[in-house]
DNA sequence: CTGAAAGCGCTAACAC
DNA sequence: GTGTTAGCGCTTTCAG
C-alpha cells in the first residue's frame, strides 16, 4: 500500500478558541473545566463551546496535568497475553468504573527486568494512581520512585500489606495451598506442578508452587515441578514425561495450561483423572468446555466498583477503606 | 486493611540534580538525552549522572514532550477482554519491538460510543502515534482530530486504504468467506451465525457475517444470525435451537465462542461434526485442545518488527512503504 | 464576571 | 564546553 503523509493539519489550542470566542484563555479554561470559582455568563459560555466544537479544540493533557500538578491517568501495569479471561474481565470493568469516575486508564506492559526500572518507567508519566496486581511488581524502593514523582495512589495484591501502598490482601500461594489440599484428600501423593516458561509468568507461577509444597511436606507427598513453555508439541512432551515419572497429579498452573496438558495425557492414552488427576486455576470457561471438564480454583477479587472508589479515595483523600480479600476456593470436576 | 498515607515525598526536578551536580539546567538536559549538539566533558557527565542517580531523578515524560513538541508515546486501543490470544500475542510482540525503538506503548481501553469521540480521548494524550487495529475504529473525521492534536502516524486494518492513515490491507469479512467456502464445500447449506453479544465485538462480527452472506447467496445457502453472550448456559439454549432451526453448520465467531457452542452441542446430544459443523477462528490452540478438534480460520498478521519499522518511519519521516496485507486460510479439523 | 500574568518541568537555540 | 533564556499549552490566583 502506498502511503504518504497529507499537509500537516494546524494545530488547535486554547488560544485560539479564545481568540474565535473572542474572550480570554483563562475564560476559555473556565468554561472547558466548569470551575465554579469564577461566574461565566450563559451566552460567554455557549460561545466558548461552539467555538471549541467548530475548531475541534482537544485539550492537551500533559500540558494540563503539567500546570495543575496532578493527572487524571491511571496506569495499569500488565502484559495482556499474560492475562487469562477472569483478570482481562476485571481490567476492563475497572477502565469503566474509574472512567466513570473521571481517569483515564492506561494499560503499560511491562517489560522491566526489575520493580525499580519498571517503577521508573511508570513515574515517568507521572499517574495519580498505579494499580500493580502482579505479584512481586512492587519494592520499598520502587514505590519510594513512584512517591518522589507524586503517584502516591498505589495499589497492590500482596500476602501482607506493604508500607506506603494500599494492599489487596491476597497470596498466589493459597492457590497452590487450595489445589494441593484438594489433590491430597482424593488420595495423590506424586504431584507435578507445571511450571510456564512465558516471561512473566513466573510472579505468578513459584508462589503457587510454594503453597503446594508446603501441602505436599505436610502429607508426606512429593512434587515434581515442570516447566512447559504454551504449546502443544511442548504439552506432549511433558505428557510422556509425567507418565515416565509416575506422577499420579498434576497442577496445571492455570486452566489453559492445565488443559492443554490434560488434552496431551489423553493423546497418549494416560487416563484423566484415572492415572492423573488434573487440576487448573482461574475457573475460566475453558474449564467447562474441555473435556473431562477440569477441576480448577477460582479467586475473586472486590468488586471494580469498590476498588475504583478505593482509588479515587487514595487520589484525593490519601487514604481509603481497607477491602476484603482476595478468596480463594476448589471447583471440583471431572479432572480430578 | 487499615492504610494511611505515608509523609509526602520531595519531589525531584531537573533543577535539584543541577543543583546537586553544580550545573545549569540545560548541561542536565544534554547529558540526559545524550544531545549531541554540546559537547559535554566526560567529568561533567558523570557528576550529573550521578547526581540524578543519587537523587532517584525520573523526567517528567509530559513536560520533556510539551516543551519538545514530540511524544514517545504510541496508542493502542484495545480492550483487553475483547482480545483473543492470537491479538494479545501480537500486541506482546508489538510492545517489545516499539520498546527496543525507544517509544512507551500504552493500550487504551476504548468505551466510546463512536470513533470520534474516541479519537478525541485518544488525542488529549498527543501520541506520536495511533494503532487502531479494530474494525471500524476510524472515520475520516477521527483522523481529522488526531491530525489536528499532531498524530499523523495513524495505521489501522481495513479492506481498502484510508486517506491519511497507513492501511494494513485485510477485510474480517475474508473470514466470515473462507469459513463459508469450507462449509460450502463439505455440503452444508443450512449455516448458523455466531454473533456474540459482548461489547466492541461487533465490529468483528459483522463484517464476518457479511462475508458468510456474500457466499451463501452464491451457492443457495441460507444463513442465521444467532446472538449468543459468552456463557454456559446461553450456549446450552443456543445448542437446543441450532438443532430446532435443522442447521447443518455454525460458523462460531471464533475458536472461543465456537469451542462453547460445540461443548453445548455435545451435551445436548448433537453430533458435531455429523448432525451440525462447527467452524471457527483464529485458529487459538484451544482448537486443537477441543474435541472433536475445533476447525478454524487463521490470520496473519506482518511481523511486529516489520510493523514497528513501518510506524518509526511514519513517525520520523512521515511516510512508509507498503506491508504485505494481512492473510487468511482455513485450518480444517474434526469439527466439520 | 472576565482578563493579565505567573509559572508547571522541560528542551533547544543562542550566547558566552 | 556550559549557561541563559524563551517558551511548549495550560490553570489559577489576583485585579479590575
Amino acid at each position: 500500500m502506498a502511503f504518504s503523509k497529507g499537509p500537516q493539519a494546524a494545530r488547535i489550542t486554547s488560544t485560539d478558541v479564545a481568540r474565535a470566542a473572542g474572550v480570554s484563555r483563562a475564560t476559555v479554561s473556565f468554561v472547558l473545566n466548569g470551575t465554579s470559582t469564577a461566574r461565566i455568563s450563559e451566552e460567554t459560555r455557549s460561545r466558548v463551546l461552539a467555538a471549541a466544537d467548530e475548531l475541534g479544540y482537544v485539550p492537551h493533557a500533559a500540558a494540563r496535568s503539567l500546570r495543575a500538578g496532578r493527572s487524571d491517568l491511571i496506569l495499569l501495569p500488565a502484559a495482556v497475553s499474560a492475562t487469562g479471561r477472569l483478570f482481562s474481565d476485571w481490567v476492563d470493568d475497572m477502565e469503566t468504573a474509574l472512567g466513570e469516575r473521571g481517569y483515564t486508564v492506561v494499560l503499560h506492559g511491562n517489560r522491566s527486568p526489575d520493580p525499580v526500572t519498571a517503577a521508573r518507567a511508570w513515574a515517568q508519566l507521572r499517574p495519580a494512581a498505579v494499580l500493580a496486581m502482579a505479584p512481586n511488581s512492587l519494592t520499598a524502593e520502587a514505590v519510594q520512585v513512584l512517591a518522589q514523582a507524586g503517584t502516591t495512589a498505589v495499589l497492590t495484591i500482596a500476602p501482607e500489606p506493604m508500607p506506603g501502598v494500599f494492599t489487596l490482601l491476597g497470596d498466589q500461594s493459597d492457590i497452590g495451598r487450595v489445589a494441593a489440599e484438594h489433590l491430597v484428600s482424593r488420595g495423590r501423593r506424586r504431584i507435578g506442578v507445571l511450571m510456564p516458561t512465558e516471561r512473566g509468568l513466573s510472579a505468578f507461577a513459584e508462589p503457587r508452587l510454594a503453597g503446594i509444597q508446603r501441602v505436599a511436606t505436610v502429607h508426606g507427598a512429593t512434587v515434581t515441578p515442570l516447566p512447559m513453555p504454551y504449546g502443544g508439541e511442548a504439552a506432549s512432551a511433558l505428557a510422556v514425561l509425567c507418565r515416565e515419572l509416575g506422577l499420579d497429579a498434576v497442577f496445571g498452573y492455570n486452566d489453559e495450561y492445565a488443559a492443554l496438558l490434560s488434552a496431551a495425557l489423553n493423546d497418549h492414552g494416560v487416563d484423566v483423572p484415572g492415572q492423573i488427576a488434573v487440576v487448573g486455576a482461574d475457573d475460566l470457561l475453558l474449564a467447562q468446555i474441555v473435556r473431562p471438564q477440569l477441576t480448577s480454583v477460582r479467586y475473586r477479587l472486590p468488586a471494580a466498583d469498590l476498588i475504583a472508589d478505593t482509588v479515587d479515595s487514595l487520589i484525593n483523600r490519601g487514604t481509603a477503606e481497607p477491602l476484603p480479600s482476595v478468596w480463594f476456593e476448589p471447583v471440583p470436576r471431572q479432572s480430578s
